[in-house]
DNA sequence: TTATAATATTCCTTGACGTGCATATACTGA
DNA sequence: TCAGTATATGCACGTCAAGGAATATTATAA
Protein backbone atom coordinates (compact mmCIF):
# COMPACT_ATOMS: atom_id res chain seq x y z
CA UNK A 1 0.00 0.00 0.00
CA UNK A 2 2.95 2.06 -0.22
CA UNK A 3 2.82 2.58 -3.55
CA UNK A 4 -0.86 3.78 -3.54
CA UNK A 5 0.08 6.06 -0.70
CA UNK A 6 2.41 7.54 -2.81
CA UNK A 7 1.47 8.05 -5.69
CA UNK A 8 -1.71 9.76 -4.35
CA UNK A 9 0.55 11.88 -1.94
CA UNK A 10 1.22 13.89 -5.39
CA UNK A 11 -1.46 16.13 -5.80
CA UNK A 12 -1.46 16.08 -9.73
CA UNK A 13 -2.13 12.66 -9.25
CA UNK A 14 -4.87 12.84 -7.21
CA UNK A 15 -6.24 15.87 -9.32
CA UNK A 16 -6.13 13.03 -12.25
CA UNK A 17 -7.37 10.43 -10.51
CA UNK A 18 -10.47 12.27 -9.10
CA UNK A 19 -10.51 13.19 -12.91
CA UNK A 20 -10.68 9.82 -14.37
CA UNK A 21 -13.86 9.00 -12.19
CA UNK A 22 -15.79 10.65 -15.22
CA UNK A 23 -14.57 8.99 -17.19
CA UNK A 24 -11.85 7.32 -19.38
CA UNK A 25 -9.68 9.54 -20.60
CA UNK A 26 -6.54 10.09 -23.58
CA UNK A 27 -3.11 11.58 -21.74
CA UNK A 28 -4.02 14.99 -23.59
CA UNK A 29 -7.07 15.97 -22.06
CA UNK A 30 -5.70 15.03 -19.25
CA UNK A 31 -2.63 17.31 -19.54
CA UNK A 32 -5.05 20.03 -20.63
CA UNK A 33 -7.70 19.79 -17.62
CA UNK A 34 -4.86 19.62 -14.97
CA UNK A 35 -2.45 22.16 -16.56
CA UNK A 36 0.29 19.90 -17.17
CA UNK A 37 3.22 19.82 -19.93
CA UNK A 38 2.06 16.30 -21.94
CA UNK A 39 5.72 14.70 -20.49
CA UNK A 40 4.55 15.06 -17.08
CA UNK A 41 1.15 13.93 -17.92
CA UNK A 42 2.33 10.69 -19.16
CA UNK A 43 5.16 10.09 -16.14
CA UNK A 44 2.15 11.00 -13.66
CA UNK A 45 0.11 8.40 -15.30
CA UNK A 46 3.14 5.90 -15.53
CA UNK A 47 2.89 5.88 -12.07
CA UNK A 48 -0.53 5.44 -10.83
CA UNK A 49 -0.08 2.53 -13.36
CA UNK A 50 2.68 1.04 -11.51
CA UNK A 51 0.60 1.66 -8.51
CA UNK A 52 -2.34 -0.22 -9.84
CA UNK A 53 -4.25 2.86 -9.62
CA UNK A 54 -5.19 2.72 -13.33
CA UNK A 55 -5.61 0.99 -16.81
CA UNK A 56 -4.77 1.70 -19.93
CA UNK A 57 -5.76 0.53 -23.24
CA UNK A 58 -4.96 1.43 -26.77
CA UNK A 59 -7.16 3.43 -29.20
CA UNK A 60 -5.20 4.51 -32.52
CA UNK A 61 -2.21 6.56 -31.64
CA UNK A 62 -4.51 7.73 -28.27
CA UNK A 63 -4.16 5.70 -24.97
CA UNK A 64 -7.03 5.46 -22.94
CA UNK A 65 -6.59 5.43 -18.75
CA UNK A 66 -9.58 4.75 -17.24
CA UNK A 67 -9.74 4.30 -13.15
CA UNK A 68 -8.72 1.08 -11.72
CA UNK A 69 -10.64 0.11 -8.62
CA UNK A 70 -8.07 -2.47 -6.99
CA UNK A 71 -6.02 -0.62 -4.62
CA UNK A 72 -8.95 2.27 -4.12
CA UNK A 73 -10.63 -0.70 -2.74
CA UNK A 74 -7.51 -1.70 -0.97
CA UNK A 75 -7.36 1.69 0.79
CA UNK A 76 -10.94 1.20 2.12
CA UNK A 77 -10.47 -1.88 3.34
CA UNK A 78 -7.64 -1.20 5.25
CA UNK A 79 -9.67 2.31 6.48
CA UNK A 80 -12.68 0.05 7.37
CA UNK A 81 -10.25 -2.47 9.14
CA UNK A 82 -9.57 0.36 11.89
CA UNK A 83 -12.40 2.38 11.52
CA UNK A 84 -13.78 1.29 14.59
CA UNK A 85 -11.01 2.28 16.47
CA UNK A 86 -10.97 6.23 15.59
CA UNK A 87 -14.66 6.23 15.58
CA UNK A 88 -15.17 5.37 18.79
CA UNK A 89 -12.27 7.35 20.21
CA UNK A 90 -14.03 10.40 18.18
CA UNK A 91 -17.20 9.38 20.33
CA UNK A 92 -16.24 10.09 23.49
CA UNK A 93 -12.45 10.60 22.86
CA UNK A 94 -11.55 12.64 25.84
CA UNK A 95 -13.08 9.51 28.56
CA UNK A 96 -11.68 7.26 26.00
CA UNK A 97 -8.07 8.63 26.29
CA UNK A 98 -8.49 9.28 29.92
CA UNK A 99 -9.49 5.58 30.58
CA UNK A 100 -6.17 4.76 28.62
CA UNK A 101 -4.00 6.77 30.20
CA UNK A 102 -4.84 5.31 33.56
CA UNK A 103 -4.08 1.55 32.09
CA UNK A 104 -1.06 3.06 31.13
CA UNK A 105 -0.42 4.43 34.20
CA UNK A 106 -1.47 1.31 35.97
CA UNK A 107 0.09 -1.56 34.29
CA UNK A 108 3.34 0.41 32.66
CA UNK A 109 5.89 -1.90 34.43
CA UNK A 110 3.97 -5.05 32.64
CA UNK A 111 5.31 -4.72 29.50
CA UNK B 1 -4.87 15.45 1.63
CA UNK B 2 -1.54 15.68 0.61
CA UNK B 3 -0.01 15.58 3.67
CA UNK B 4 -1.94 12.41 4.82
CA UNK B 5 -1.11 10.63 1.90
CA UNK B 6 2.67 11.67 2.21
CA UNK B 7 2.13 11.04 6.08
CA UNK B 8 0.76 7.29 5.54
CA UNK B 9 3.30 6.77 1.90
CA UNK B 10 6.35 6.21 4.59
CA UNK B 11 6.15 1.93 5.99
CA UNK B 12 7.48 3.38 9.45
CA UNK B 13 4.75 5.71 9.64
CA UNK B 14 1.96 3.58 8.53
CA UNK B 15 3.00 0.86 11.01
CA UNK B 16 3.11 3.85 13.60
CA UNK B 17 -0.78 4.50 13.06
CA UNK B 18 -1.78 0.74 12.98
CA UNK B 19 0.04 0.17 16.17
CA UNK B 20 -1.65 3.26 17.67
CA UNK B 21 -5.38 1.84 17.36
CA UNK B 22 -3.82 -1.15 20.04
CA UNK B 23 -3.71 2.27 22.29
CA UNK B 24 -1.48 5.38 23.37
CA UNK B 25 2.19 4.96 23.46
CA UNK B 26 5.08 6.71 24.42
CA UNK B 27 7.63 6.76 22.14
CA UNK B 28 10.27 4.49 23.42
CA UNK B 29 7.33 2.03 22.99
CA UNK B 30 6.60 2.90 19.69
CA UNK B 31 10.70 3.09 18.68
CA UNK B 32 11.41 -0.56 20.50
CA UNK B 33 7.43 -1.92 18.54
CA UNK B 34 8.99 -0.91 15.20
CA UNK B 35 12.67 -1.15 15.22
CA UNK B 36 13.33 2.20 15.63
CA UNK B 37 15.83 4.77 16.61
CA UNK B 38 14.38 7.48 18.93
CA UNK B 39 15.14 10.04 17.14
CA UNK B 40 13.79 8.82 13.67
CA UNK B 41 10.80 7.64 15.96
CA UNK B 42 10.57 11.33 17.37
CA UNK B 43 10.71 12.80 13.99
CA UNK B 44 8.01 10.44 11.86
CA UNK B 45 5.89 11.27 15.08
CA UNK B 46 6.32 14.64 14.39
CA UNK B 47 5.36 14.42 10.73
CA UNK B 48 2.48 12.76 11.73
CA UNK B 49 1.20 15.61 14.14
CA UNK B 50 1.44 18.02 11.82
CA UNK B 51 -0.83 15.55 9.33
CA UNK B 52 -3.34 15.82 12.22
CA UNK B 53 -3.24 11.77 12.30
CA UNK B 54 -1.97 11.42 15.96
CA UNK B 55 -2.02 13.28 19.33
CA UNK B 56 0.24 14.18 22.02
CA UNK B 57 0.08 14.84 26.14
CA UNK B 58 2.49 15.10 28.37
CA UNK B 59 2.66 12.43 30.91
CA UNK B 60 6.20 13.05 33.10
CA UNK B 61 9.17 12.95 30.91
CA UNK B 62 7.07 10.99 28.33
CA UNK B 63 4.66 11.89 25.68
CA UNK B 64 1.88 9.57 25.17
CA UNK B 65 0.76 9.70 21.40
CA UNK B 66 -2.62 8.78 20.74
CA UNK B 67 -4.59 8.36 17.21
CA UNK B 68 -5.76 11.47 15.90
CA UNK B 69 -9.36 10.66 13.30
CA UNK B 70 -9.50 13.51 12.02
CA UNK B 71 -7.29 12.92 9.13
CA UNK B 72 -8.86 9.75 8.88
CA UNK B 73 -12.22 10.67 8.21
CA UNK B 74 -11.46 12.89 5.61
CA UNK B 75 -9.27 10.24 3.61
CA UNK B 76 -12.57 7.22 4.16
CA UNK B 77 -15.11 10.31 3.40
CA UNK B 78 -12.96 10.92 0.10
CA UNK B 79 -12.96 7.31 -0.79
CA UNK B 80 -16.80 7.41 -0.01
CA UNK B 81 -17.32 10.00 -2.67
CA UNK B 82 -15.94 7.79 -5.65
CA UNK B 83 -16.58 4.40 -4.34
CA UNK B 84 -19.72 4.53 -6.66
CA UNK B 85 -17.56 5.19 -9.24
CA UNK B 86 -14.92 2.51 -9.30
CA UNK B 87 -17.43 -0.05 -7.60
CA UNK B 88 -20.12 0.16 -10.27
CA UNK B 89 -16.40 -0.01 -12.92
CA UNK B 90 -15.50 -2.58 -11.25
CA UNK B 91 -18.64 -4.86 -10.75
CA UNK B 92 -18.98 -4.99 -14.55
CA UNK B 93 -15.57 -3.71 -16.20
CA UNK B 94 -15.66 -4.14 -19.70
CA UNK B 95 -19.00 -3.40 -20.74
CA UNK B 96 -18.81 0.07 -18.46
CA UNK B 97 -15.40 0.67 -20.19
CA UNK B 98 -16.55 -0.69 -23.88
CA UNK B 99 -19.60 1.93 -23.53
CA UNK B 100 -17.47 5.01 -22.49
CA UNK B 101 -14.99 4.06 -25.19
CA UNK B 102 -17.96 4.35 -27.57
CA UNK B 103 -18.83 7.60 -26.19
CA UNK B 104 -15.83 9.08 -26.20
CA UNK B 105 -15.42 8.23 -29.97
CA UNK B 106 -18.72 9.60 -30.82
CA UNK B 107 -18.54 13.11 -28.82
CA UNK B 108 -14.77 13.54 -28.90
CA UNK B 109 -15.14 16.51 -31.08
CA UNK B 110 -17.69 18.14 -28.55
CA UNK B 111 -15.14 18.46 -26.26
C1' DT C 1 20.75 21.87 42.26
C1' DT C 2 22.41 17.75 40.21
C1' DA C 3 21.91 13.32 38.01
C1' DT C 4 19.05 10.71 35.17
C1' DA C 5 15.38 9.35 32.02
C1' DA C 6 12.50 10.38 27.96
C1' DT C 7 12.07 12.89 24.03
C1' DA C 8 13.10 16.53 20.59
C1' DT C 9 16.19 18.90 17.47
C1' DT C 10 20.22 19.86 14.58
C1' DC C 11 23.68 18.88 11.08
C1' DC C 12 25.14 16.20 7.50
C1' DT C 13 25.00 13.05 3.62
C1' DT C 14 22.58 10.37 0.34
C1' DG C 15 18.98 9.03 -2.63
C1' DA C 16 14.53 9.74 -4.68
C1' DC C 17 11.21 12.84 -6.94
C1' DG C 18 9.15 16.47 -9.94
C1' DT C 19 9.96 19.60 -13.76
C1' DG C 20 11.50 21.29 -18.31
C1' DC C 21 13.37 20.34 -22.51
C1' DA C 22 14.57 17.55 -26.28
C1' DT C 23 13.98 13.39 -28.55
C1' DA C 24 12.26 8.75 -29.46
C1' DT C 25 8.47 5.60 -30.32
C1' DA C 26 3.83 4.10 -32.03
C1' DC C 27 0.12 4.55 -34.92
C1' DT C 28 -2.66 6.46 -38.85
C1' DG C 29 -3.71 8.06 -43.43
C1' DA C 30 -2.31 9.35 -47.98
C1' DT D 1 7.14 5.16 -47.58
C1' DC D 2 6.34 9.79 -45.75
C1' DA D 3 4.08 13.28 -42.92
C1' DG D 4 1.58 14.12 -38.92
C1' DT D 5 -0.49 13.13 -34.49
C1' DA D 6 -0.40 11.17 -29.81
C1' DT D 7 2.34 9.46 -26.31
C1' DA D 8 6.55 7.81 -24.03
C1' DT D 9 11.35 8.22 -22.60
C1' DG D 10 16.00 10.15 -21.55
C1' DC D 11 18.84 13.61 -19.44
C1' DA D 12 20.08 17.56 -16.39
C1' DC D 13 18.88 20.21 -12.55
C1' DG D 14 16.97 21.76 -8.26
C1' DT D 15 14.43 20.30 -4.18
C1' DC D 16 12.96 17.59 -0.60
C1' DA D 17 12.77 13.73 2.56
C1' DA D 18 14.96 9.93 5.27
C1' DG D 19 18.67 8.02 8.08
C1' DG D 20 22.67 8.32 11.37
C1' DA D 21 25.09 10.43 15.01
C1' DA D 22 25.54 13.86 18.25
C1' DT D 23 23.46 17.18 21.11
C1' DA D 24 19.73 19.95 23.20
C1' DT D 25 15.46 20.09 25.83
C1' DT D 26 12.10 18.82 29.32
C1' DA D 27 10.71 16.67 33.43
C1' DT D 28 11.50 13.85 37.64
C1' DA D 29 13.64 12.55 41.90
C1' DA D 30 17.04 12.80 45.43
Amino acid sequence: MNKTFAALAEPNRLHIVEFLCSGPKPVGDIATALNLNQPQASKHLSILRSARLVNVEKRAQQRLYTIRPDALRELYTWLERYRSVWDARFDELDKVVEDLKLKEKNDGRKR
